[in-house]
DNA sequence: TATTGTTATACTCTATAACTATA
DNA sequence: TATAGTTATAGAGTATAACAATA
């Protein structure tokens, strides 16, 4: 059973990235780099729209953040009192809100992707290329065989 | 920048990581398992003491779970009412109290843990013994190295 | 009648402060 | 006086239900 024991070694130590992730305080660290005063949803809201690259409709902020819509609608509020986004009617079905970043809030968001990116470049940095590449191909195919699962489980 | 795009490309994955664990009701789904009404943080601190494999103290657990004392003794309450937990006093000193598994509580722990583990089987049991041996080497270095950087910050 | 979004409310998880008991 | 744990309170984040406006 060597399978079992790699994937016993692997199990805690995905727990402890977990860990590491929600209470390290990596993102008010980051968060701080932005120099806004933003929470934390609302700095998610922010990278959505920016990686999104084009304004999204509040449903489907709501969609690829995964969360219900009331916790997307409650924060733009903030961030529309910050000037960070700007809430305009869809042309195309009056009901309808399409949110649109402004150069502050893209500048925010853009200042905390680059935090982020920085601190793992220099996690890696000292790492060789075959490994840095083994790592990005193997954890992107464990992550898409991992939803792959999840999904199938419906 | 052939360095930036592997990094780029490696962090949108572990945000994707981090929502496929938190929102996929992963933990949901293990917990079904156990076929006990044991809510999520409660689980936690039964699994803590199960990897411990030994009675704890209750300051002992809150910093294995990386919260903040009085969190484990509401939850603590609730276990020992259901019969998972026993809390009996230090012998060593009278102040304290060591938390050890009942049958029951180790059970629970231990099918919560089979069901993840097995499930994580089925994710990578496809995969080459390579590429296994590869990921669980690489992503424990890379758990390491984020939290001896994390720990330079300080 | 179905859908988009908002308002109001409630729940889960965790933190801080104040207190008790033992050392 | 310091430490282990508990009780009480507060806050962040997210969900559900009820409602409004448009399709």
């Amino acid at each position: 059973m060597s399978e079992g024991l790699d994937l016993e070694a692997v199990l805690p130590q995905l727990m402890r990235l977990g860990t590491v992730f929600n209470r390290s305080q990596l993102v008010e660290r980051a968060m701080a780099q932005v120099g806004l005063p933003v929470d934390r949803p609302g700095l998610t809201v922010l990278i959505t729209l920016r990686m999104a690259g084009q304004p999204l409709r509040v449903g489907e902020i709501a969609a690829r953040m995964q969360v219900a819509g009331p916790h997307v609608t409650r924060h733009l509020h903030d961030l529309e009192r910050a000037d960070l986004v700007r809430r305009v009617v869809d042309p195309d079905d009056q009901r309808a809100r399409l949110v649109e970043l402004t150069d502050a809030g893209d500048g925010a968001a853009g200042r905390y992707l680059g935090a982020v990116l920085g601190w793992f470049t220099g996690v890696v940095e000292e790492w060789s290329e075959e490994d840095r590449d083994a790592f990005g191909r193997l954890l992107g195919r464990f992550v898409a065989d991992l939803q792959t699962r999840i999904e199938e489980l419906d």
